[in-house]
DNA sequence: CATGAATGAGGATTCATTCAT
DNA sequence: GATGAATGAATCCTCATTCAT
């Protein structure tokens, strides 16, 4: 029996459970004591893979973060025709997020929260993410509009996020050829 | 000059103490104590104007919504142009939100937390506030894509959000240029 | 109109609500905004009636007393044969308690509480009300034993106030054979 | 010696801590930190053994009410004459309230809050007690008078109280002949 | 006299963190 | 490593009391 894949497990599974609780109850309403015991662990324990709160949450940000990279660009085939790559990333993200809602409702929190100024402490880690790197792939290579990565960025995600958003609520539920619309008007907004 | 001040102008002192707060602290990091010391009034006088700290925070977002409603919609004319009015009102929102970083911040942290649930009970309230009217009006008109509200409204208020977040961020100033481009993106992406 | 008199009752308004509130939800449980409500004044006002919460309920504890010995001994004979006396007033004082079973609770808790050492602080005041001086009298004529006053008065109003509690409860209802059985016990016990 | 006090143990200094303090100043007039201090705990200590004030007040009833049961039944001898059991009893009774007499003025202060309705919820829990229920096997075997166990119990406990009460004033002690002229009045009374 | 808004000390409770086992 | 009892600082909220009107 291998003990470093227990311990992985073991540090996966207080991910887990955090994600979930604060996604339903916030970070105000979700005690350490609630997460180890829904993790199966005892309080102390998060203290061994995690120095405190705030360092779990911020380790679990880029946990989360990484999991929806690697989902988002599983397939992603860069020799493909740029705006098909375009379509296939937008819907991808959309898709996660709305499969994992957890994961949206934690990462907004996460944004919208002191924390935030823990992990982006200046603009050089900023942009460098694989999506903006695509982005910027995409102004430099004439595809798409020369404006601000920030504005092609917003656009980006932010309609992603409010797509997604309205794609968990449990009054709408998004079909396929909506999304298809959606990314539509976004590649129409900013395709040169 | 008046030290006495109304119950009104006390109540609106809690709430500007409680937005800046909240909006550098987050809902966790911002005791009541503190609102009181900001607001200049004693603990107690809180709880004679809100019954606890949630009831004061979800007034809060009454009175911003109210309030960057009356902004947003100030000099319509609902006889404009139809795209004119369109540009209008994505630019003023994100100018309200730019120079009211603070409550961008709360609500993105309030529409993120557990409160929603107390705002948003049933579906029969969404999509009646002005800013959803006015885009209904312009699909039922023909100005806009015939698209179910969910996704205008998501293309909409998406790109203001995350526009007006990139716009507070220190290191990058929006020109007046840059939003024309923005919204011209938006407009181009739902034109009919 | 006489103002002496308004504020006569405005006094025994405060007394009522104060008796019924405490009755119901205990000294801790009823605070003066409560008590204020109730009597339909403001706040303010019960402290120009009393100097402090705790002298309120001193006060109420000496006017409840008063009335329960005008109640008890309203009727009495000195006259009378001294038996029939004693089982009129130990019957008369159950049913008070029965009629109005707020006062018996006050009491109870009054006695229970810390604030009884403001009303005995020494032995001098004790056993010189109305029932205390009937029972001394039974002891002196003879009618009763020898015993000291601690024990004949123990007897007297400790089944009194056992019977009151019981008559009170939902569960069960003393009927008038019930008391005079009740009495007949304590009198057969007690008497020469 | 063993410093280190089991669950058990430190329950039990709550409890006895708990007693005293509300025994002496109410209630209302004992805050969780001072019994934790008195304890020698910490504040949140408390809450690991129960879930509030309220539940350890009405816990420590329990536990009381058991401790009584124990010291007053605890050389009963079942066979023996029925009325040498009673004024066993009845004194035994009195003499552990004269001995513990935080016991007796907790116990009148729970009486006369509403606490009580949290323990008696219905008539079916009343009078199972030992004493209850020594009292009614008098009345079943013919001991004592056919009347209601109300009315009984009322004459038994009543005098218990009141006799106890008296014989915790700093005024007066009750000698053993006290006691026992005492227990004769109420034998006499409710004796067949 | 009467009012009731304002005060702020005090109290119940929570929860991140520690540490002896 | 793992445990979870213990800690106590921090927070929300209550309420007796005051005082300007």
């Amino acid at each position: 029996m291998n003990v470093q894949l227990t311990s992985a497990e073991k540090k996966q599974a207080i991910f887990e459970s955090t994600l979930r609780l604060i996604s339903d109850y916030g970070f105000h309403g979700t005690p350490i004591s609630q997460i180890a015991q829904h993790a199966g662990v005892a309080t102390g324990t998060i203290y061994h893979y995690f120095a405190s709160k705030d360092e779990l949450i911020v380790e679990l940000f880029r946990y989360s973060k990484q999991k929806i990279q690697d989902a988002t660009f599983r397939d992603h085939d860069a020799s493909a025709e740029y705006h098909n790559r375009f379509v296939t990333t937008w819907i991808n993200l959309v898709k996660y997020y709305v499969q994992y809602p957890q994961v949206l409702s934690f990462f907004e929190q996460f944004y919208s929260s002191p924390y935030v100024k823990e992990i982006f402490t200046d603009e050089t880690v900023c942009f460098q993410d694989e999506i903006s790197l695509f982005l910027k792939e995409g102004i430099r290579d004439g595809y798409i509009k020369q404006l601000d990565i920030n504005i092609i960025s917003a656009a980006f995600l932010g309609t992603v996020i409010a797509t997604a958003k309205r794609g968990t609520s449990q009054y709408f539920k998004f079909s396929e050829e909506d999304l298809e619309n959606m990314v539509g008007i976004i590649w129409d907004g900013i395709k040169k």
